[in-house]
DNA sequence: AAATATATTCAACAATTGTTGAAAATACAA
DNA sequence: TTGTATTTTCAACAATTGTTGAATATATTT
């Protein structure tokens, strides 16, 4: 009585609200467990539905997984895509600083980050471990984001014009190491540094970061 | 007979080669697939022996696993130690400089990885893959690896007096994602750079890296 | 209210999983 | 060679896996 009233509320129907559930249940397990650490059963334990109502919703167990990886994929594209936008309006004619498009490069995610969502931590660290990962890179992570990136390169090489290309890959390949990193969230910091830093607290993860890259960046591909 | 005379040229009797095969095969399918991606038969399969010999020979399959991560560790440690000496033992009594430490941390990797044994590349993909994981971090990354990283923390901290903790520990976090990236070897570099770029070139790869760390960390940790 | 469409559950399948005891083969020592 | 220890294979187990057809329940439309 009281969800249904909820659900009025937000405009969203039960089905709705189970079938979310099972991305939601995914997501998580995945992020953490891997593909193959993640069992359909699980899922839909966690999920609090039963087995078989995922594979109506969604078909096999990989596209449970796809179906995850892509539910906020447009929304993120479209955040950072827009950061860049803003930088390039503020700039001059001759482009964004390399500090400012890193910025706009990592700022949408430290916010996705931040959200309340738990559900973005999840999603995020899922794209690390597919970033890392052998298998889904080539099918998912390019597909899904290198359109994105090569907007961000463009950028980057306008404000850097006197570096050869393939500098420009590597110290990208650099930033993206350091960003999947960070959105792994894997607590390796917490130890390491014997509590003074936690993996959780992104302003102090992204304050650092930005202009580390945007140093190296300019060691490596400055004139 | 042609075997039997190859593993008295090696000095290595015939129950050491299984045991060994099965090592090196685990280690390659751990390192792609994980350590759910992969099953005790794949393992024996592709090591040519039988499913049970794994079993016997080390336990349980998280016990294969942990063998695995094992076998080369120390040898690991111990080329990067030596590193690390050498470049001290060269410097003045103010301690190396910041370069010199970061290309004593990556070296031994960038050689381990041109090594003609492809096993070293499928064991550096694994620690790339047990680096991501929340899961394996604490136990097998931390207890392993931490205490030469500290090694080299306290090399960065003489060469950077004036940084707080924190930025030196943030630093390396981004150094670390960096080279976990290199080390993963998914070969994204190639296909967002048209071919430009090869996550094969370990040259480049390390090329850029030491300088772009090197001036990141001069920029958050510097006076 | 009846009829239709959609969502959810139940139940079971064939295949695959890690693990292990017992048998067989091999290496080693006396 | 004989006897012993080690290694390797064989065979099977109980448990778990993804998937799906049929039955039930719920929502939507007529």
């Amino acid at each position: 009585m009281q969800q249904t009233l909820q659900n009025k509320a937000l405009q969203m129907s039960p089905r709705r609200e189970k079938k979310d559930k099972i991305l939601d249940a995914a997501e998580a397990l995945f992020a953490v467990h891997g593909y193959d650490g993640v069992t359909m059963r699980r899922i839909a334990s966690e999920a609090g539905v039963d087995l078989a109502l995922a594979g109506y919703h969604f078909g096999k167990k990989l596209d449970v997984f796809r179906a995850v990886f892509e539910r906020r994929a447009a929304e993120l594209n479209q955040s950072r895509l827009q950061a860049l936008r803003k930088c390039q309006a503020e700039a001059g004619s001759d482009g964004p600083t390399i500090e400012k498009i890193i910025e706009a490069f990592l700022l949408p995610l430290e916010i996705a980050q931040e959200s309340p969502d738990q559900g973005w931590k999840n999603y995020l660290a899922l794209i690390a471990y597919v970033n890392n990962s052998v298998i889904w890179g080539e099918e998912l992570m390019s597909n899904t984001f290198d359109g994105l990136v090569q907007e961000f390169i463009a950028a980057i090489k306008k404000a850097l014009p006197n570096a050869a290309d393939e500098k420009i890959y590597w110290c990208y390949h650099n930033l993206s190491g350091a960003l999947t990193l960070t959105l792994a969230q894997t607590g390796r910091i917490d130890r390491l540094s014997n509590g003074k830093c936690h993996s959780s607290d992104f302003a102090a993860a992204y304050g650092n970061m930005i202009p580390f890259v945007a140093a190296g960046f300019k060691e490596v591909c400055g004139d």
